[in-house]
DNA sequence: GCTTGACTTAGACAATGTCTATTGTAGGGT
DNA sequence: ACCCTACAATAGACATTGTCTAAGTCAAGC
């Protein structure tokens, strides 16, 4: 996601210290923080970057299509960085770990038109959920 | 859901005007309420009901495997009744409408060895999004 | 009808997310 | 290089969602 900075700034967007912290800390495609994890890390660079703005370029690099939203924890939001290669996630009950994954198929093609009740189905996501090898060991 | 009440008799429950509040506003197939909302529909039937129990009441029934908790809402867990017949879900974009679809497949056979990184995977939650007929006319 | 341990309650507290008024600054214009 | 100004960042209040505790209440067995 290095490109990611001049993308945005092509789209008009002004470049400031903080949102160029928070593009940092989002670098790398396995990475799925909550906002205030971002924020945790995004302090260690620039220690004054504020909780707001966090939220605030969160929801924006979302609007922009930059960066995901996904509902894996079912207590905050998580950030995924990588939204260019569609991909689902396996996540371990226990410990909270999150993978990438790319099962077979399209779980679009899965559902009929007799079960999409006249919706304009567009997206879908899925989330595995099961143990991981560390906390099966434990 | 007529008979929840007595299975959980069964396996030892103690049965208070609290607990059967929650269950008969839980009753229905398509209900896919938030802690909040059910707290809301009790109050009407049992004005001092608390919170905390409508909270506690709802985790009770998630251990027992009488409800589900979702995750197709990114802010509250919504917490779904039909916990007998597996399915999915389709939620509306715009307005937060939501219906079970049952899909063709079985996604957890989507997901080849090779993508389950030594995971003990036993479940999986599909959420499509798109934009009910109410919202696509308006 | 008692007794008792499980249940409920009010409200404090915690975690997550949103909003506003104020201050600061990136970047274009000169 | 310096100014402007619209856009961005900040602190902190507020809102929503969820958890916990201490004290009072009651369902169910005796
Ligand atoms: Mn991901
Ligand atoms: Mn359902
Ligand atoms: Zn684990
Ligand atoms: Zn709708």
């Amino acid at each position: 996601m290095s490109d990611l900075l001049e993308r945005l700034r092509g789209r008009g967007w002004r470049m400031t210290a903080q949102r160029r912290v928070v593009a940092e800390v989002l670098d790398g495609d396995h990475v799925h923080l909550t906002a205030d994890e971002v924020h945790a890390r995004a302090v260690v660079k620039l220690p004054e970057i504020s909780r707001a703005t966090v939220y605030n370029t969160l929801g924006e690099l979302v609007s922009l299509g930059e960066v995901l939203e996904v509902a894996t924890d079912k207590r905050a939001k998580r950030y995924d960085p990588n939204a260019h290669r569609p991909h689902h996630h396996l996540v371990c009950a226990r410990c909270g770990a999150i993978r990438d994954v790319h099962p077979d198929g399209n779980p679009l093609a899965d559902l009929p038109d007799s079960e999409r009740f006249g919706f304009t189905v567009s997206d879908v996501e899925v989330t595995y959920r099961g143990v991981c090898p560390n906390c099966a060991a434990a």
